[in-house]
DNA sequence: AGGGATACTGTACAAAAAAGCAGCCCTGTA
DNA sequence: TACAGGGCTGCTTTTTTGTACAGTATCCCT
C-alpha cells in the first residue's frame, strides 16, 4: 500500500477538488459517500478501516490536511464532527442546480468557472432538451417569442443548431469587444448566418454574419459561435 | 416542565408525522434541524440539553419511541447513529422542491397531500414572492400576460389579492363540479369579483362572481376562493 | 544536504456518547 | 382499581471517538 503515488502535482481527476493529492481526494470522496449512505459523517476509525490504515491517526492527519485546504471543517470534540464545506460539497449539491452565466471572459468556454455568476436550484431536467446553464435575458428582442426582459433562459449547450431554432449566440459586443450572450432565432443560408430578433418594432434588426470571412471553424477570432439552444425559461414575479 | 400536555390523541401540527405525540414531533423536528444546521445527527445529550432534560435517558426513550413508529432508525453502538427514514425525511428533501398541484379534491386545501401530483426540483425562492406550489397552465386565456399553454406557474399561497394581480383561483368546473385552478387577473368592485382573462379574442370572457350569494366567508360551499397569487413561471422547450 | 510536506505505524489517554437498570409521576383505559 | 404507556430523573457501565505525542519512510524543492 505504501508505494501509492502521492505526487501532489499529479493531475487531478475530474470533479475532484483542486490542490488535493489523490489520497486526500479519496478520503473526501469517502466522507461524501458516508454522508449519502448512512446520513452522518465517518469517524477516524471508519476511515482507517475503509483504507486499511492500522492507525486511526492516519485518518486524523488526512482530515487535518483537508481542513487546511478548506474542504471540510472539523468541529473539535464532537463525535463525527466533520462538515463538508461549500467547495467540497459542490459535486454533491450541483446535482440539481444550474449555473447562471453572465459575461463571457474573452476566449473562454461559456461554462468556464470564471463565467459563472451563481448557482440556482433548478433541476436541469425540467427543460427540454436538458439545460446546461441559465442566462438572464436583457432587452426585448425576443418579445414575440414570449421571452421577456429579465427572464432566465435555460440553454442546452451545443455548437450548432437547426434553421429556425432559438440559439444563445456568443458575439463580441460592438463597443466593449467583450463576448456576450444574445438570444436570437438562427437561420443559415449557404455562407450566411442570420440571427433574427423576434420583435417587429423597426429598432430590432437581424444580425448577418458571413462565415467566409474567417468565421466558423477558422483559427482566427471567430466573429460568433453558438453556445447552445434555447430550452425553456423561468420568470420571476408577477 | 412535567405538566406538559402529552395527550397522544391531541391534534397533530401541520407537516408533522401521524401517530406521534407533540413531544415526539418536537424531538423529530430537532433531529431534522440538527441535520440541516450541523450536517450530522444530535447525540442523546444534545437532545437532553436542547429540551432541558436532566437525564439523557429521556432523549433515549424518545428516540426509541420514534424508532418504534418507524420515523427513525437507530444504529446501535454508533455515535450519532440516527437515520431519518423516508417519511420523516420528506420535510428535509423538499427544501428546494415545489409540489405540482393539478386537480383539487373537493373541499380540500389546495396543497393537501392528495392534490400533489409530483415534486419538482425548483428553489421556491426563485419566484417573487416565494412560491408555495406550481400549477400547469391549460389553455390560452392568459396569453397576453405572456403565460402560455403548458407553462408551469409558481403560486404564492395567500387567500386574498389586490386589484389587478394575477391569481390562482379555485372554481368548481361548470360540468364536472370538481374544483379546478384557473389563472386570471383579479378585480373586486364592491360585492363583485371579476376574473379577467388576458386574451382579447372574443372567446375569452371575464368570470363574474357575486360574493353576496353565499360567497366569501359564508358557510355554504364558496363558489370560489383564491389559492394564491402568481409569482412567476417556468416554461420547458423551445 | 536539509527543510518541509505527505503518508503512514503505534501507543496512550480523556472526553464523548451509547445503553442499560431502577424508579417516580401522570393520564387514559380496561 | 389495576395496568400500561408516555415522559421523566438519576446513576452506572461500557464503548466509541477524538486527539496528542513519538517515530519511520518517501518525495520534492531549494
Amino acid at each position: 500500500m505504501s508505494p501509492t503515488a502521492t505526487d501532489p502535482s499529479s493531475p487531478e481527476r475530474a470533479g475532484a477538488a483542486a490542490g488535493l493529492t489523490e489520497r486526500q481526494n479519496e478520503i473526501l470522496e469517502f466522507i461524501r459517500q458516508s454522508l449519502r449512505e448512512s446520513g452522518y459523517p465517518p469517524t477516524r476509525d471508519d476511515i482507517a478501516i475503509r483504507f486499511g490504515f492500522r492507525s486511526k491517526n492516519a485518518a486524523q492527519d488526512h482530515l487535518k490536511a483537508l481542513a487546511r485546504h478548506g474542504c471540510i471543517e472539523i468541529i473539535p470534540g464532537d463525535a463525527r464532527g466533520i462538515r463538508l464545506l461549500r467547495d467540497a460539497d459542490e459535486a454533491l449539491s450541483h446535482q440539481f442546480e444550474l449555473p447562471l452565466i453572465g459575461r463571457i471572459a474573452a476566449g473562454s468556454p461559456v461554462t468556464a468557472a470564471a463565467n459563472i455568476d451563481t448557482w440556482l436550484r433548478i433541476d436541469p431536467e425540467l427543460f427540454h432538451p436538458r439545460a446546461d446553464f441559465l442566462h438572464r435575458v436583457a432587452g426585448h428582442s425576443m418579445k414575440e417569442a414570449n421571452i421577456l426582459d429579465g427572464d432566465l433562459v435555460g440553454i442546452h449547450a451545443q455548437a450548432d443548431a437547426d434553421n429556425g431554432q432559438i440559439v444563445a449566440a456568443v458575439l463580441p459586443h460592438p463597443k466593449t469587444g467583450d463576448d456576450e450572450i444574445t438570444l436570437k432565432r438562427y437561420f443559415r443560408r449557404g455562407r450566411k448566418v442570420i440571427l433574427q430578433p423576434e420583435n417587429s418594432a423597426p429598432a430590432y434588426r437581424p444580425i448577418e454574419i458571413d462565415l467566409a470571412a474567417g468565421g466558423e471553424g477558422s483559427q482566427e477570432q471567430a466573429p460568433f459561435r453558438i453556445a447552445g439552444i434555447y430550452a425553456g425559461l423561468i420568470r420571476s414575479g408577477g
